[in-house]
DNA sequence: CCCTGATTCGC
DNA sequence: GCGAATCAGG
């Protein structure tokens, strides 16, 4: 099948409506995507608010070198006599300064809040010496009292906080 | 593994 | 011009 007036006439429209290519290629017929995004890139119109991937006008970082494996997400250390706060997980990243210890130098004693983007090797842990459950005085404060104060809005929003974690 | 668009290149 | 193969991502 090729492309008639009218079928492009048709791709045009249903492109600008938003559908994907697999979708206009299956509404279309007789074409698979791969066609209808060549044709798309043919006629010039390829710009569109795409639903996969709108996120940001960000530079593409420079990945210069991912020479080794990085250590996986910090595992959770385990609390055994914990027994009446169940070691909530921080609920929300904070804006705050590096932390003085990464990965590799959290001790067994330091505040294990993270700080930062995991994925990013920027990140740390906030490493001041452990008071209360895995965290530091301070953070310990910030990590149990969201969960107090949200009891009341639901254990859903919640959970969909703390699922990264687990 | 599902999906997305982008690009390449032989036809 | 066409689109399968491939790539780079979410």
């Amino acid at each position: 099948m090729g492309w008639t007036d009218e079928r492009v006439e048709n791709l045009k429209k249903l492109w600008q409506d938003g559908l994907s290519a697999s979708q206009i290629a299956k509404q279309l017929g007789g074409v698979t995507r791969n066609a209808v995004i060549g044709k798309v890139h043919r006629l010039g119109l390829s710009g569109r608010a795409t639903p996969s991937k709108p996120a940001r006008p960000v530079f593409k970082a420079p990945r210069p070198q991912r020479a080794v494996a990085q250590p996986a997400a910090p595992r959770r250390i385990a609390e055994p006599l914990v027994a009446q706060a169940p070691v909530p997980a921080p609920v929300r990243y904070i804006d705050e300064a590096p932390g003085s210890a990464t990965v590799l130098t959290l001790g067994a004693h330091m505040c294990k809040w993270p700080i930062g983007d995991p994925s990013t090797d920027g990140f740390t842990f906030c490493g001041r010496r452990q008071d209360d459950g895995p965290y530091c005085a301070e953070h310990a404060r910030v990590a149990y009292q969201p969960a107090q104060a949200k009891k009341r809005s639901g254990p859903n929003e919640l959970a969909r906080s703390l699922r990264r974690y687990i």
